[in-house]
DNA sequence: CGCTGTGAAGCGATTCACAGCC
DNA sequence: GGCTGTGAATCGCTTCACAGCG
């Protein structure tokens, strides 16, 4: 995940492994630029350095969309990217909408990889009626209060949200409600959907988070030391969540 | 996630595993929601429900950290918080640079969840030499000449690339080569980076891809068919990526 | 011979279910 | 009685190693 699991208990989707599903898109970025070389074929070795896997797990997850190489050749380019295109639904349409225009919103709305395959921003959406009217990237934002109308004149089913936390939940009720069935969710906040609807979750600090323990180990290993120990619950240290300055363990910065 | 995994081996780092320390900022953000209600203790199915998983998971999870539970009552809310933070690594500052000011770089710097716990950021970078000295968010963006000069005078051990997607592995590289053994990438780019360096991924196009994955999935079997079978290799459908107009096999749109 | 496709083994994570303690 | 902490069972994913095919 990034991230952020939320959805049906991992029943094999049409029979494809949840985590086969999140690398296909993967394996098409890297042979859509092996298209664009205009290579003709490419080994499970090579594409899979190229996708930065091991080759034994593409093969395996080839292996769930059908036999789609050549023995002793390997996959046909282009044959593999209309078929992994294919399998993901990219080969359609599909309007989203993008709800919070903040910095983020607009960064998501200026973001060419959104329309390149197959997303199109069907419409931008704030609750700030000074925005509404005015143009992100070409796309006009429109008020929140029009949210229903707009999911129901384009037919979306992919909302991204962008607003900060607290009107997370209130947006998602309404982009369910309205017909939406899968949520993209920047806010900081976990979101609760009925069944059938997926959420995937991207969250900035908590990825920073996991990197800050990874760091964190890497630093107290070089000391050859561990982290020390933690005091007895209820013991002292309470209300010690951050800005206690000199907690000192661990120089604040340890290059390696 | 989140998403892209990157790491050494799925060693366990000091006992704990990479899934439960993946789940820790989640629990850490409950808890300081509960904490600033002045809930003084919680239980493990509450705060689970809060954190959006179960409760037997969490509980297996706590335990990796020690006990800091009391049968029959639950987990002092001050108490975790604290005990994750430092487990996280949350104690110490950590200053970060962020490389590439676009839509996306600016997004960021303009995130408050990156100050509030324990995240700096020290510098924004950026090759655009009209943007040097300007400020973003109130932090002046420094030319990417000096990135080694500003990694070294700051001690910044995590990088944030939010750059085009060519620009990326020289990027990292350079950031690599100046001490940086974290970083997070936004670019859509797969990095290479020495051992002992850990890269986080966030894609935002692979998000939209498995959500369209899901979505074809439910419309498929809503309409109780199974998506049409692939023709042979090296049949017809040759370059047939995208821009393909009616490929029709499924309505673009079917909401629940 | 080379490279794909895949059964089988290995491994980590999740879930179950209950013993242990407050 | 209530809720934590945890062995044991289970599940899904990854990796291995090689059979099968071009």
């Amino acid at each position: 995940m990034a991230t952020g699991r939320n959805h049906r208990p991992a029943t094999r989707s049409r029979g494809i492994p949840e985590a086969t599903v999140a690398r296909l898109p993967l394996y098409l970025r890297a042979l859509t630029a092996l298209s664009e070389r205009s290579v003709p074929t490419v080994s499970s070795e090579e594409l899979a350095s190229a996708a930065g896997v091991n080759s034994a797990k593409l093969r395996k997850d080839f292996s769930y969309l059908g036999s789609y190489g050549t023995r002793g050749v390997g996959y046909d380019v282009e044959y593999l990217v209309y078929q992994i295109s294919r399998e993901l639904g990219l080969t359609q349409d599909w309007p989203v909408v993008i709800v919070g225009i903040g910095n983020l919103g607009a960064a998501l709305a200026n973001y060419g990889g959104f329309a390149s395959r197959g997303f199109r921003v069907a419409a931008l959406i704030d609750a700030d009626p000074a925005l509404a009217g005015r143009q992100v990237a070409g796309i006009p934002v429109r008020h929140v209060d029009d949210l229903e109308a707009i999911i129901d004149a384009n037919g979306v089913s992919i909302g991204v949200i962008t607003t900060p936390g607290g009107a997370a939940q209130q947006v998602c009720d309404r982009l369910v409600a309205a017909g939406v069935t899968s949520i993209l969710n920047f806010a900081p906040t976990v979101l609760t959907v009925p069944e059938g609807v997926d959420v995937r979750k991207v969250d900035l600090s908590i990825e920073l988070q996991i990197l800050a323990f990874h760091e964190q180990r890497k630093a107290a290993e070089a000391m050859g030391g561990e982290v020390p120990e933690a005091p007895a619950p209820g013991s002292a240290a309470r209300g010690a969540g951050r800005e206690q300055g000199p907690e000192g363990d661990i120089p604040a910065v340890m290059p390696a």
